[in-house]
DNA sequence: CGCTAACCGAGACGGTACGTCCCGTCTTTAC
DNA sequence: GTAAAGACGGGACGTACCGTCTCGGTTAGCG
């Protein structure tokens, strides 16, 4: 019964389509890295990609709808940390992720072009917003739970304890000249959440 | 006797340089809060400020430097914050101004684009990550002051413990929906300090 | 077998360049007859044709040679003169065109600016002067053989002879307040030939 | 009694003020010469002249005044050519003359700017007819009088056949690549006036 | 396996801002 | 009290991209 799966979901499109996305995406963040939001040029980024302009904007309506995208294909490849140890181990070892990312990925390139970008628009905005706090929920609950376990001390927000973490790693990115080592982990934790006994 | 006065130094530069530079910076930041570094155009700052745009670049080579300067006043005018109370008061003081500069004044409104474009200007770069520094000395040394009174637990770098607080308040500026409130700065010290007793 | 014919040549390019090129090089002509060769602007040019400057700029490389296609064109609309009569009269119906195209005509009135142009441009000046020549051949043949079969009295250069009556013309025009009048074509032939006997 | 002299005629200016018309001039003939009309700049001239901009324009209106007065300048310094001999050698020196002043002197250089300047500016276009019916005065009379002498053929308009020798001149050097040479001189009468018997 | 529709690259188009140059005016200071 | 120096508002230059559009040529997948 072909006729069956015909209508139902297979709505298989061009492959030709979901081919050109994806080099154009890629030629995005590349543009992006080298040259920065600024700098970013449509006609450069389809040069890279081997494509028309035109496919380009087949796509996506203006370059800031490119720029998202792109920001969102990266973030989907940020892969979150699940390990063990106690929680003072696991929360350094996601620290040293964070600054990590934070300091040399394309992530950490694009980061304040995309605080610029979402600073004019809206959608963007949301994006990277939502997309911020989902990769915080982990290591939210990994705190609540250790200091519900005693292992942290008690009578601390969990939520804003992770942002004092999180945001010294972003602010040492974005607004000193000495980005955040992973060898600082271990002394970041000490200095919020004091020293182990 | 004035006349000797009259030919001494007096490199009294024409007085028009000055006025035309005031305005214009006075309309650059106008015009970066108002479409940001990304829509930043020379052109329009001419317009707002009733000015040539060759009088703009009579004064600046480029738009970038004249950005720079404009980020220049604005940080220029963001002012020191001196009194007096117990530690954690004044660290609580020194937070809430933070928090309403970084959320309210045009210096937060500019933020992103100063950061995108520290990004991309070497010389621009080393201008905003000095200001901040400087910024910050007075927390540091606070802290510092009070962890050697006694009043702050021992054991913690005061630089860090500084960076962890003002970074919460960047990091909710530029990367969540939330802007940092002043209502919670105690909540942030007892969260990085830990609670009084 | 029309197929055949599909992929042979035809690299019939895309319509709208003919098109472009041609409202722009009327356009040009007539800024060129109301402003001269001074006051030619580009964006103009652009305004009067009902185009963007980047289209311009698409097809010539700047504003001098897009004069010295204009002029081109504006030459190539000189027709020749061919008819029949006595050397003499056909002279006389030759000297009376290039009095009215001297003085009347697109030519006449971009002749100074094509002059000046022809001045500071080597590849225009070398276009205006093979025109020139080119178009005086006729001319030049008409007196030689008029020489030769005595009609014209024996001894002479035709191509001094030539030079000298249309010369006569555009020093008229270039140099004086008294434009050539085609009335005038036999005063002038008598006055370099000689009257007829 | 020298108040009497005072307010008397002397209308004695500031020497600086002929001084530095004087500078400018020349500095304005220099700079046509190298840049020509369509290049020439009031600030290079400026420059050239070791003077203030406004001090050029407290003497002339604007651009073209002072180019039409650089002109005249130019044109004062053309001397007359009063010589002895036969009319056909007196006209001969007068043609090579012309032909050294047209082709090769500072005079030569700026012509075609000042053709095209004249075409614009109606003050300007006046004096450069007026000048050139001047310089033409004296060939069109030496003309007049060899054909009443009868040493010119007679039935020739004076002033059509000087127009048609002078013209030849200029025609070449305005509208073709071979400059009329003063070794052509005799030619040239020959062709217009017929050859000596 | 051949048709047709869609997707494609190429790039022309009307625009807008860039940073430069020079205009002609106006202001300030020095001699 | 003139002149130099040069700042000023203005406007055209030629460049780089924007986002839209029109072209043929290629390719996928249905019939």
């Amino acid at each position: 019964m072909p006729t069956a799966l015909k209508h139902t979901v297979d709505p298989r499109p061009d492959p030709r389509i979901e081919r050109s996305r994806q080099v154009i995406l890629a030629a995005a963040l590349a543009e992006l890295g080298a040259v920065g939001y600024g700098g970013f040029a449509i006609e450069s980024v389809a040069a890279r990609a081997g494509v028309g302009k035109s496919t380009i904007y087949r796509h996506w309506p203006d370059k800031l709808a490119l720029i998202a995208d792109a920001f969102r294909k990266l973030q989907d490849e940020r892969d979150p940390e699940l390990e063990t140890g106690t929680p003072r181990e696991k929360l350094a070892r996601i620290l040293r992720h964070v600054a990590d990312v934070v300091v040399d990925s394309p992530f950490g390139k694009c980061l304040p072009a995309m605080i610029e970008a979402a600073e004019r628009d809206p959608a963007l905005r949301r994006y990277h917003h939502r997309f911020q706090a989902e990769a915080n929920k982990p290591t939210i609950a990994l705190i609540a739970s250790a200091i519900a376990s005693g292992d942290f001390p008690a009578g601390r927000d969990p939520k804003l304890t992770a942002q004092a973490l999180i945001g010294t790693i972003f602010y040492r990115r974005l607004m000193t000249d000495a980005p955040f080592t992973p060898a600082e982990a271990v002394a970041l934790i000490d200095t919020v959440l004091g020293s182990e006994v």
